[in-house]
DNA sequence: CAAACCGGGATCTGCCATTTAA
DNA sequence: TTAAATGGCAGATCCCGGTTTG
């Protein structure tokens, strides 16, 4: 490690006498990336003396504090190179500040190998931002867990100033603070979007509901937002497209659709264009080979969207699993939400079921449909006395 | 009382491409 | 020209239990 830091001497060594450069790089590739450096240190003219130094020094230690504090320097430069050629940089800074917000030393070089940028902050910068997201956090330990889970949510953008708007802008589509917390938990990356593109998701649901003849944009808006915390990190181009998809396939009247978006299919939105389509189309396939009707599937996507997120693979064996278990297409379009479940889940349940001799025609399927905890105390009860 | 209804909680980053700023 | 800033993308459910209803 303290080889590296050697190297870089070893290159500044170099500079001044530039026949040597080409083959003491290839020597060491890590460097390779730094090739400009040097260029951009000889046009400065005047103060050409006072930079190198400056330069020589802040860089030298800048690998060396890096490799003491543990952090992954080469997955660092990978991902962002251009830090590593900056002439000032604030590791220390942010390593500091992070500590005494209790961010432990791991979880410190973690941030920085996955998003080395951050060391460019300064410390006021950083406690601004800090105190801004405190704004919705109670806690310091909630944040550094974000920034644990991603830092670049953080730290992608330097501006405070669109964070404060962001705020500002998101209370004033009355969120409230916790929807707030649950917004900036889940979706982090939303407060690091410019405003404008916030308000362009806002202005297009808007745009959305009005177009289907909807009374209430905004309100309209609010709750597909409260109802999918990741709409704000989707772009409206996905979401349109999402929204035409689903009208295309299942010829949704305007209200229906409305009601439809602003309910229960606003957690549908936020799905990549092939594989809601994709979906759409398997789940159409397979359920006409089950010997249902359009009107049927359309009604199942209308109580159940959910079923819209589940793999195309997946849905098709807890399907079968279900109909081999003895239960009918019928009964699964009147009670979809058993196709929540994971396969494994479901297959258990059905095995448990069949040796208490469960009449599924008799009882319904909403067994299925339960805790775990009520799911045993019911089976518990059966086995104790088997009636019928 | 049990069954049915219903909503909520966990979770979702890390990379690439393009635009902007210095 | 480079680095920074920003936008966008793929990926792909499962479970719990409070409350209401019968």
């Amino acid at each position: 490690m303290a080889a590296v830091a050697g190297v870089r001497v070893l290159l500044h060594l170099h500079l001044h006498r530039s026949a040597a450069l080409q083959c003491s790089f290839a020597l060491f590739p890590v460097q390779l990336a730094s090739t400009r450096l040097p260029r951009r240190l000889c046009t400065v003219t005047g103060k050409i003396s006072e930079a190198k130094l400056v330069v020589h020094s802040e860089n030298e230690s800048l690998l060396e504090n890096l490799n003491l504090m543990g952090v992954d320097v080469k997955m660092a430069r990978q991902r962002q190179p251009g830090v590593f050629r900056k002439v000032i940089t604030n590791e220390h800074g942010l390593a500091q500040f992070l500590q005494t917000k209790g961010a432990s030393r791991k979880v410190i070089a973690s941030i920085i190998s996955r998003f080395p940028r951050a060391i460019t902050r300064s410390v006021d910068h950083l406690e601004q931002r800090w105190e801004l997201w405190r704004n919705i956090f109670k806690s310091d330990e909630e944040i550094v867990s974000i920034l644990d889970r991603s830092p670049e949510s953080f730290f992608r953008s330097s501006d405070n100033k669109n964070l404060e708007e962001n705020i500002m802008f998101l209370t004033s589509l009355g969120l409230n603070s916790k929807d707030l917390h649950r917004l900036l938990t889940t979706a982090p990356r939303t407060f690091s979007n410019s405003v404008e593109l916030n308000k362009q998701m806002v202005e297009f649901l808007e745009d959305v509901c009005a177009e289907l003849g909807g009374k209430d944009p905004e309100q309209f808006a609010k709750a597909i937002l409260s109802r999918n915390l990741y709409i704000f990190i989707r772009s409206t181009k996905r979401v349109k497209k999402n929204i035409d998809i689903l009208k295309a396939a299942l010829k949704f009247s305007d209200a229906q659709l409305l009601a439809l978006l602003q309910g229960p299919g606003a957690e549908i939105l936020d799905l990549s264009n092939e594989y809601l389509k994709k979906n759409i189309k398997s789940l159409q396939q397979k359920m006409v080979l089950l010997g249902c009707r359009k009107s049927d599937i359309k009604k199942l996507i209308v109580t159940y969207p959910m079923v819209l997120y589940i793999g195309t693979e997946t849905l098709n064996s807890k399907l079968d699993c279900l109909l081999n278990g003895g239960i009918t297409v019928q009964q699964i379009l009147e009670k979809p939400k058993v196709l929540d479940y994971s396969t494994q889940n479901i297959m258990g349940r059905l095995e448990e079921l069949q040796r208490v001799g469960y009449d599924f025609k008799k009882h319904g399927i909403n067994i299925l449909d339960t805790s775990r905890k009520r799911f045993v105390a019911k089976i518990e009860k059966l086995s104790a006395s088997p009636d019928e």
